[in-house]
DNA sequence: TTATTTTGATTTTATTTTGCAACTGGTTTT
DNA sequence: AAAACCAGTTGCAAAATAAAATCAAAATAA
């Protein structure tokens, strides 16, 4: 029997915000993304100071969404290593969206900004490259 | 003196959710943009049921934040039209972002899905169109 | 003109989510 | 062996969200 999800509705807007419409999924992901991280602690040292409970549950529901799978360390016994997997990494453009709109409306860090236009100046071929090379760390098998 | 807010962080991301990166926010934007509403007994029958404390508090806080604007209708002196600043179309193309992950990973309405996919098929003209025609109506002074 | 309905909300009460700080059992480093 | 580090967990308070009932002003119907 198939575990079918019931949800309050099959809008197109709906089912994506049922996935990444709260605060802090997608700062996760800009974390994996943008700064590379991929541990538990540094996600915990992020600029807006995630709770550690919050991220626990969070990155628990990203991997029951499938956005994110686990993998241990082979060095470390202890640590978990977070990666992206091809749906998660998938919502990059829409990160990219964000960031434009933030560039036009809000006062955005300089630097952040700079680094976002560059890649927005390569059109969808620099975005679709970004991804190709996330492809190849996150999903190494 | 600036009414400058303080903000958690600076970064691209976090200021584009801090202002639609709840549950709600993007959904009355769809309901405006794809559904053509207008008004808040209009945004009270959307699919997802919103409580009406719920809207009234979210349609303030997206007036606060810039993103629609309130207007006298001029036949009913009661009612209240609720329309889209610039700011607030500039969200579409974050939706149509939204929608194509959706169409790619959830089980969306067929119906839905077919309209959205004919648009994406036009490319970032036919996004650009629409928004054209989506300041025609809502940024009529 | 009175009664009813409709308007965009507000109030009340209940539930859920988020946030903080301390803590855990184990591992790695020094 | 001691200290630092690892991914979480626990308990509790505060804040956000939700459902239902209610509101006064205005429009409509009788």
């Amino acid at each position: 029997m198939g575990k079918a999800k019931k949800y309050r509705s099959n809008c197109l807007q709906y089912l994506a915000l049922d996935v990444f419409g709260d605060k802090w999924t997608l700062l996760i992901i800009r974390d994996m993304i943008i700064e590379g991280k991929k541990y538990f602690r540094e996600f915990l040292k992020s600029k807006e100071k995630i709770a550690s409970n919050i991220l626990a549950s969070r990155l628990q529901a990203m991997e029951e969404e499938g956005i994110i799978h686990k993998k241990n360390d082979p060095q470390h016994k202890q640590k978990i290593i977070y990666l992206l997997t091809e749906k998660g990494i998938d919502l990059f453009p829409i990160l990219m969206e964000n960031a434009r709109w933030s560039m036009k409306y809000q006062p955005v860090d300089r630097e952040d900004a700079k680094k976002a236009q560059a890649i927005l100046d390569g059109g969808p071929e620099a975005i679709q490259a970004i991804m190709e090379k996330l492809k190849k760390e996150h999903l190494t098998e």
